[in-house]
DNA sequence: GGTGGCACTCCACTCTAGTGAGTGCTGACG
DNA sequence: CGTCAGCACTCACTAGAGTGGAGTGCCACC
């Protein structure tokens, strides 16, 4: 077995403890390899890695190098004879050791300056058209996690009838948030006593955040405003229980359809899509490894293992309030995904800190 | 051309006036064909449709009543020599001719009944739910527009202080819908201003709808509480003039990867289901032409044109509030699903009735 | 160590039957 | 005259053989 002994040659010439760093010319034919299939997405040979620009030797000296990093598992072959892919390890690599930043391009950068300048109003739609605009930007399906309101105070509560029996229930948060609830009532009722039942909700909520918020309600002699107290108080309280999942806006997913041919794996991936607390968590997940970029299998969700995710958290004076994702196939063009990552980031983050305080 | 002969005798025989009726047995092989294509998404062959029930002749017979079928228009072949396929007339006369109105089975309306038994409180969260027990019981991608806030008076107006310039207007609708905008106002301010100015804004607004409202401010005396009335006013007005596109929830986006195997179809068809306004008027307009299915071509939209979209309107004391839409490839199964939008549609009428009075 | 040369591998493509489901036609029958 | 069995024909689909070419691994040479 020649290719053992070559093998344990390259490791105890190049002592690449771990795949740690390698050799600068391994990691030139590397990076080609990768550069040329992400674009081409077919299995990259010798020559063509000989030929780019970086690798300046001939193509039998690359195939060497290529048996080499096969070896240590920064390759695959889909068979003899073909040319080499990237393995999740290669990806991880190549984006560890990028070197230029990546760049959105003049389009791009105008693209991301005209969408703030026009952005307005309602953090939802905002939110919402972001994810389209990073879809566009990196041809990948976009995701955008909302501001997270756990910890915004309560800064309003109001009650406002909608029938005689039924009224709304809308607290509004520091962070400019609105939670709202429908709430039957056992007994007619009118909007003096929901006012007062308003009151007595908000000297006890104002200030507080919805997931701490107590019940203590006083009786007040009217049965009825004490009814609608009540009640009021225990949706109050289930708002603050049910796990306000973080708001998910999920852009492009059509371009899922185009960057895999199996059409299982379409499937699967919008079906996990779908499943929008998977999500959410599936992003945080990645951000608490401290990793901003998640290649194939190192997340662990099955279906997406043929996937890479680029996340980037959206902060406001140091305080995470949100994230994105960019969803590809591990072969996407990842200095691009992440320019755009950052860059929208950074607006977002901006633009947030202008209303969250 | 003996062919054309034929097909001339057999429209003599049987005057079907623009192919409105068809002939008793013609009917039964049309019906058979399109069902046994909808199972199996193959060519169906005269041999089973002469096995299938409700058909007792033998397959030549079978085959002569095809030929006249195709010439007519109900139905197509793929090339000489393989079975029939129903073309979009064909899948019309189906389902303008079902018999059997079709039934969710046990087990689908178990789930809608557990669905409808835990479904509470926030409509937009049951909305979005809807759209999935939508895609599970039918196996079709769903639409579910939410009702329209055109015509809703404005029940309760509020400004809420987020910072000393920022602030929040906060309208509640008689519908219970709930529209907000963050205002940044051009000096400093307090809870007392916003809260005389949410008090005049109230007094002009409330009662009104959200697109009628107008403007008339009155000056205070106090040029901030002014100049936050008038910017207030200002969003108000914005608020209302916003063509409040109507919400929609999509789920089962997934199962439009297993119904199509041509990949460019599924990447079309998602990327119409990501521009909102194009799918909620695509569902009006189907509504508004009178249909409760559009195969094919029969809705405009070119991108879908391999699709089926069943829709059925969601609607309180007559005004109609909402849209279910069912979305799937023209073999989709149109029992199946319109059983499925219009239990479902009923419950949601149910429910929305409920919460708008 | 790097390089050119060479034999080898094996996918992708083409071409060629062969197969079989399905059709259209025809002639006979009740 | 509608229905039906029989028959020749069509044509996608499959399998197998042959071929071209991109790519590899190895080796001798520089």
């Amino acid at each position: 077995m020649p290719n053992t002994e070559d093998h344990l040659l390259n490791r105890a010439k190049a002592p690449s403890i771990a795949g740690e760093v390698l050799d600068g010319r391994r990691a030139a034919v590397l990076n080609a390899v990768v550069t040329e299939y992400i674009e081409t997405a077919q299995p990259v040979g010798s020559q063509h890695v000989a030929d780019a620009p970086g690798v300046s030797v001939s193509s039998a000296t690359v195939r060497s190098d290529m048996v080499a990093l096969e070896h240590e598992g920064y390759l695959a072959q889909p068979h003899t004879s073909a040319g080499r892919i990237p393995t999740d390890k290669g990806y991880r690599y190549f984006v560890d050791h990028l070197r230029s930043p990546g760049s959105l391009g003049r389009v791009g950068r105008q693209q991301v300056r005209e969408f703030f300048d026009h952005a307005h109003g309602e953090i939802e739609e905002m939110l919402k058209h972001t994810s389209g605009l990073l879809a566009d930007l990196t041809d990948c399906t976009a995701m955008v996690v909302g501001p997270s309101h756990d910890g915004a105070a309560i800064r309003s509560v109001q009650l406002v009838g909608l029938g005689p029996r039924m009224a709304l229930l809308v607290v509004v948060l520091a962070d400019g948030a609105v939670q709202k609830c429908t709430i039957d009532l056992a007994d007619d009722t009118d909007d003096d006593r929901l006012a007062d039942a308003s009151a007595q909700l908000a000297a006890h909520a104002l200030g507080i955040p919805l997931a701490q918020v107590s019940l203590v309600v006083q009786p007040t002699g009217d049965a009825v405003t004490d009814m609608v107290t009540a009640t009021s108080a225990l949706a109050l309280n289930r708002l603050g229980t049910v796990l306000d999942t973080d708001q998910l806006f999920v852009g492009g997913s059509s371009r899922l359809a185009e960057a895999f041919d199996a059409v299982d794996t379409v499937r699967s991936v919008l079906g996990i899509l779908e499943q929008q607390l998977v999500v959410v968590t599936l992003l945080r997940d990645i951000l608490d490894t401290g990793l901003s970029v998640a290649i194939g299998a190192e997340h662990g969700v099955e279906p997406l293992a043929s996937c890479a995710i680029v996340v980037m958290p959206v902060s406001v004076d140091g305080a995470e309030s949100g994230t994105i994702g960019l969803l590809g196939p591990t072969r996407m063009n990842y200095p691009l995904a992440l320019a755009a990552a950052r860059v929208v980031g950074d607006r977002l983050s901006e633009r947030l800190g202008e209303v969250i305080r």
